[in-house]
DNA sequence: CTGTGTGCAAAGGGTTTGCAAGTAC
DNA sequence: GTACTTGCAAACCCTTTGCACACAG
């Protein structure tokens, strides 16, 4: 618990029971988490304040957003080292069309694309793997 | 003109107006449209119907999603042979920062995920890329 | 003490559902 | 003629905004 204040800190958040509250959970979660489950989990937290959190922890850092393959939002810690300025998320997303678990495969790293055509300036990419999981199969 | 109703027949689906507008849209756009967008290009179609028209086309294998970086659903036409039951979607997508357009690259394909963990069984995968695009640049 | 975070209420979009009238085949 | 499609109304999310009070530093 110490640790997560202390982690707060670092990213310059100040260390409210909400944001350790939100905050353990995502680190402790094996799998991304949408607003929703995170809303379920704590029914004593206010929903606008746990959008208003996830906005500042991306914001600042801490976690990024995982886009499921159907454009749900849902959210996961930032392994590597991200900032305000810039995200890398470049390992393999995975989404179960049987329990709707997304997860993060970090073991699994993605190429950047190639051959882009003339003009094109790549920032970022992002890629989604939909199957079955490993708890599914 | 004919040629999509044509197209439609041979997806089992009625050859309507709404159908038709619809699909000549989506046809003819070098980007992906939200529905958003062709409720706006269409003021006369109800939007109720715009969305049932994309479901069916979906399911029929006439048009695929393409989800963008903030989990936003936009169609664009199946090149290769989609169906029913799978679509194949394995070019790269891209999605400009400044102008907030989506389209296909359909000439750079996305070699699929390699080295998956054991009991992850992958039957699609999809890769956004984020930056600027050849008009913005 | 001060600036930031929180909870509540309300508004704003996007999407889905129900139903009666209209239309393709 | 029949089954499917359309338009309208309404409901139902999800997300954002405004504001007064509470709290971390």
């Amino acid at each position: 618990m110490e640790i997560l204040k202390e982690k707060l800190r670092t990213y310059k958040l100040k260390a409210t029971p909400v944001r350790l509250k939100v905050l353990e959970a995502l680190s402790n979660s094996p799998k991304a988490l949408s607003h929703s489950e995170l809303d379920k989990k704590f029914n004593d937290l206010d929903r606008v304040s746990i959008y208003r959190t996830l906005y500042s922890f991306e914001e600042k850092g801490l976690i990024h957003r995982v886009i499921d393959a159907n454009g749900g939002v849902r959210y996961s810690t930032c392994k590597s080292n991200c900032s305000t300025e810039k995200h890398y998320d470049h390992h393999l997303h995975f989404s179960c069309s049987k329990c709707d678990k997304t997860i993060c495969l970090d073991q699994v790293s993605t190429p950047p694309p190639s051959k882009i055509p003339e003009g094109f300036l790549v920032n970022n990419y992002y890629t989604l793997a939909t199957g079955v999981c490993n708890t599914c199969s």
